[in-house]
DNA sequence: TCCTTAATTGAGAATGAGTTTCAATTTCAA
DNA sequence: TTGAAATTGAAACTCATTCTCAATTAAGGA
């Protein structure tokens, strides 16, 4: 019933069936640029493509996850996980404001490289790596500056 | 009632009433050598001490992360929170085998020093970080070497 | 194309970690 | 000792995520 497409070789890789509903996730997936929850998936599909149900997408998040598409970046203020689309985006780490939630993206090179030394002292093999940096961001100092004049 | 102790110190620093149920909660988690949740201390408590409500516990986790007593490590496999005491325990990072699980602790100056002058860039005010290198030991690449004689 | 079958779907129920409520209890400063 | 204010705990609640299962659908072979 579906035509093959670009998308279709994530399904198949796994041995997956082709359905309209992994296809529309997985374009909706694609469309997001910044980071995203399963709830996110669920309101851009019910307004833009066909909907899908929440049980369908939070079947499919996990599988994205496991092929390397998305990407578990941690958890909002309301406990729900936070992924990003990690194909054909160079990899970054995160500055996370625990006041406001917003995301900083950064890379830095030495660090990644003495993360492979390290790795190599201990005869590890490092396959990937979670760095976060947590704090309170510009916006966040200012306000709580102007909320102390008490 | 309750005497003053080694432990009130920290809850007197935030105008906490010093209650019995503190105290235990406190005496408790500082002898967790390794990571625990909630349910760990309501457990421990339970057996060992005067029994206190989950409740209390998690009000006081919260309490105590605030105040730098313990440190948010993960989730585990029931996605509860991973904690771990970090009072008298210098900070550091953690390797981890994905095949066997084994937690290797590190800490490189130049790498934390780095992460200070990233913050500095955007103004951000770093308060805490978690850095998860994730492989394979050594001890399991050599396994896999063996097995892969197929 | 038509069948067969196993995978997938979705509505709704269930789960469970963590939070909140509120009456009873306790702390602690005065 | 007293009393205001904080704390406690049992139970209800929240809500992200998972599970159930009957109905639907994909896909390969005839
Ligand atoms: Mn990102
Ligand atoms: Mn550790
Ligand atoms: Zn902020
Ligand atoms: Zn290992």
């Amino acid at each position: 019933m579906v035509k093959d497409n670009l998308f279709t070789s994530y399904l198949k890789k796994d041995g997956l069936k082709i359905t309209n509903q992994r296809i529309n996730i997985l374009k909706c997936i694609k469309l997001f640029k910044n980071h995203f929850n399963a709830e996110d998936v669920y309101e851009y599909l019910k307004k833009n493509l066909k909907e899908v149900s929440r049980a369908s997408i939070y079947r499919m998040l996990p599988l994205l996850k496991k092929d390397g598409i998305i990407k578990e970046v941690g958890r909002d203020e309301n406990d729900k996980i936070i992924y990003e689309c990690v194909e054909n985006v160079p990899h970054h780490d995160h500055i996370v404001c625990i006041k406001c939630g917003k995301i900083i993206e950064f890379k830095n090179e030495k660090i990644e490289k003495l993360q492979n030394d390290i790795c190599m002292q201990y005869k590890f093999k490092l396959l990937e790596h979670n760095m976060e940096l947590k704090g309170i961001c510009k916006e966040c100092l200012k306000r709580e500056k102007k909320n102390d004049i008490n």
